[in-house]
RNA sequence: GUCCCCAUCGUCUAGUCUGGUCUAGGACACGAGAUUUUCAUUCUCGCGACUCCGGUUCAAAUCCGGAUGGGGACGCCA
């Protein structure tokens, strides 16, 4: 039975890298029927904060990481850690120093192993210092409950970020001293910032709730992560999470380190918001909406799933449907200075706007069939081109010169507000 | 500074193990064009990389060595 973990540390939110390391151990669980398991590494009392841990389990499970045992916490193991400490000092493997514990370092041998992803890797044990094992102040260092714990939850496979690398070689050293079997061991590749070196605050966001913040959805954030220092092979890039379920494998996990790159993500999850089926997206973005506050009075659902309908080939994330909400069902939105400034603001301008609308009036039917037939109808009867009815009229009831096709928002929108919209320009 | 890891288009990657099928494939981004009422969609085309130097070999992106570059670790942080 394989079984992997996540340990994190509440010390800060989830970020970007984490959730990596995370999901690549939940991936792996997942597809060769193994458990994943939590550890809160939680040794750093005056850091840790109960706050941090809700966001960082609420982080997993929106991106779908379920675990499979009540998480393990540090802090409460820390007479366990002792007795461990206390047993290498019995056996001369340790020694005290005032209240702290400290692991001998014999110099001159090897330190290894087998990495599943980098092959064998040695250093001399002249490189390592003595390792403190418990500090003075009673709690564990990191190298030393990090052995413990993976012997004692009976972790197959420790996969976590590259930074690790060196300290496994000590945490050899202590597997050994302790007589404990050791795991294997899958150091991945990091992160990294556009300028190169670790992905941090002030490269843009890095906490996963803030991609949530932004209209990314999960399923394409976890298609992105993994699609860093991984693939499918054959050109493919754009699978749900069952599927990249099937196809993972650590070993397969290259060596270098990835840049995050948000145009990509971008990309990604426009693909998954038009491929998505039509009720499942008008759900999620009118949770979105809420979550934001931004549904008010005047809401309309079915109203709502038309303008989803239209709009969702052409959006990239959740909150771009907070700007197509407004133009909906609000009546003050913001106007785009300069469209209406070039469409709006000719000599001729209030005159096409009030014969669009004396036409609009008269439909017997507000069908977007019977409003493009108007419209075309008008152009001709004032020798215009379509196109010089359609922008203005556009801008007029949108703010914008991008969005839907214009006659399924006239007719989504309803006759009264879209004259109501272009009394404004006449 | 010492030790460790890594090295294919601007970015993510395929290919490297098992050398020839790679004048290096795909995606994002970018540029041009087409379609469309506009566009943020779609389609077509284009741009664009094997870090360098040696070696092995009939043949190297692929194997070996070195250099350079980048990253990581050297805490009684995790």
């Amino acid at each position: 039975m394989i079984r992997v973990r996540f340990a994190p540390s509440p010390t800060g939110y989830l970020h970007i890298g984490s959730a990596r390391t995370a999901l690549f151990n939940w991936l792996y669980a997942r597809h060769s029927n193994g458990e994943f398991i939590l550890r809160i590494e939680d040794t750093d009392k005056a850091r840790s904060k109960e706050e941090y841990l809700d966001e960082i389990l609420g982080s997993l499970r929106w991106l779908f990481m379920n675990w499979d045992e009540e998480p393990v916490f540090q802090s409460k193991r820390f007479e366990i850690y002792r007795r461990y400490a206390e047993d290498l000092v019995k056996r001369g493997l340790a020694y005290k120093e005032g209240e702290a514990i400290i692991f001998r370092v014999e110099k001159g041998k090897t330190a290894s192993f087998e990495d599943i992803i980098h092959g064998r890797i040695e250093v001399s044990t002249d490189e390592i210092k003595d390792q403190v094992l418990m500090k003075s102040d009673g709690t564990p260092t990191y190298n030393f409950a990090c052995v413990i714990d993976d012997a004692e939850m009976k972790i197959t496979h420790v996969i976590r970020g590259d930074d690790h690398i060196s300290n496994t070689p000590k945490q050899i050293l202590i597997y050994n001293a302790l007589g404990f079997a050791i795991p294997r061991f899958a150091h991945i590749p990091l992160i990294l910032s556009t300028d190169g070196g670790r992905l941090s605050k002030r490269h843009g966001a890095t906490s996963i709730f803030e991609y949530k913040d932004m209209g990314y959805l999960p399923e394409a954030i976890v298609n992105y992560l993994t699609l860093m220092g991984w693939s499918p092979g054959q050109d493919r890039e754009i699978l749900p999470p069952d599927e990249i379920i099937k196809l993972f494998d650590v070993k397969d996990v290259n060596k270098t380190g990835a840049t995050f790159d948000i145009d990509k993500l971008s990309w990604m999850n426009g693909q998954y918001i038009k491929d998505m089926p039509l009720d499942e997206l008008v759900a999620r973005t009118e949770n979105f909406l809420k979550e934001k506050n931004v549904i008010g009075g005047g809401f309309d659902r079915n109203i709502w799933r038309g303008v989803v309908s239209v709009y969702k080939e052409r959006t990239r994330t959740l909150k771009d449907f907070i700007g197509v909400h407004d133009i909906f069902f609000k009546d003050e939105f913001e106007y785009d200075e300069k469209a209406v400034e070039k469409y709006l603001k000719k000599p001729e301008s209030k005159n096409i706007m009030s014969k669009c609308k004396i036409t609009l009036e008269g439909l017997p039917k507000f069908d977007k069939i019977s409003i493009e037939g108007s419209y075309r109808k008008l152009a001709d009867d004032l020798k215009l081109k379509a196109a010089e009815l359609i922008h203005p009229t556009r801008v007029a009831i949108s703010g914008k010169t991008v969005g839907a096709g214009l006659f399924d928002m006239m007719e989504l929108l309803g006759r009264d507000k879209v004259v109501k919209r272009l009394e404004r320009f006449c």
